[in-house]
DNA sequence: TACCAGGAGAAAA
DNA sequence: TTTTCTCATGGT
């Protein structure tokens, strides 16, 4: 199913949401490694949560590959606790830092391709399709859209998109109306989670703001 | 109390 | 091949 999108509505939406928001600085993370913990973290799981449980890592001081592979799992489960699923990304996160690791680091990573990178972590157990792309995005500067549930909600919204199609035709549309441009693609994924944000807390004037038509709460 | 949140994998149909 | 179920905490 091939998706296609209109370049300059695409970029109105961005210019509308940098002119609101501004740079958001993203990922919300001071190391690549640590924005591969958060993206396992954050799977089906609100920020928040995440946070409490990176808090735990940091404070445990297991936030680099080699200090979590030396916790027993389930003393990580334990420090996982609050992002919810702790069971589960105790198994996805060890399964990630076994590959980080045996792949050389970072340092070594960077230096493959876009592609091999991401069949890599496709292969690897609890990463799938937004998890691989953030992390390609966001760890490694790769030029890949993210599809996320804030990114089909508000599309929908704006009728540029259904919201069930297949996430690769939907990555493949946004890449081809866009062109690959990581920066672009860093600063507008992280627009659409702020304003995702934003439209979510009570705002007693939201019905009239300006973004009402992007708003996904307002759906 | 009930529902939802930045998914993914396994099992069932 | 597609759909459904499971994993779980914290905020509203």
């Amino acid at each position: 199913m091939a998706v296609v999108l209109p370049p300059r509505r695409l970029r109105a939406v961005y210019r509308r949401l940098h002119a609101r928001y501004g740079p958001q600085h993203w990922w919300p993370a001071r190391t690549p490694f640590e924005v591969i913990v958060g993206a396992v973290l954050t799977q089906n799981t609100a920020w928040s949560n995440v946070e409490r449980a990176i808090a735990n890592l940091e404070a445990a001081g297991a936030l680099t590959p080699e200090a979590l592979l030396a916790l027993p799992l389930p003393e990580l489960a334990a420090l996982l606790r609050p992002s919810g699923y702790f069971n589960v990304k105790a198994g996805r996160l060890r399964a990630v830092c076994h590959w980080y690791v045996a792949a050389g680091g970072h340092g070594r990573l960077r230096r493959w391709s876009g592609g091999r990178l991401r069949t890599a972590l496709l292969g690897l157990y609890g990463v799938g399709p937004e998890t691989a792309d953030d992390i390609l995005l966001y760890a490694f500067d790769r030029p890949v859209f993210v599809i996320d549930a804030y990114t089909r909600r508000l599309f929908a919204r704006l009728g540029l998109i259904v919201g069930d199609e297949p996430y690769a035709a939907l990555g493949a549309a946004f890449e081809q109306a866009l062109g690959a441009d990581a920066p672009l693609f860093n600063e507008y994924h992280a627009l659409i989670v702020r304003l995702a944000k934003e439209a979510c807390r009570p705002r007693p004037r939201c019905a009239g703001c300006c973004l009402r038509r992007l708003c996904p709460s307002a759906v």
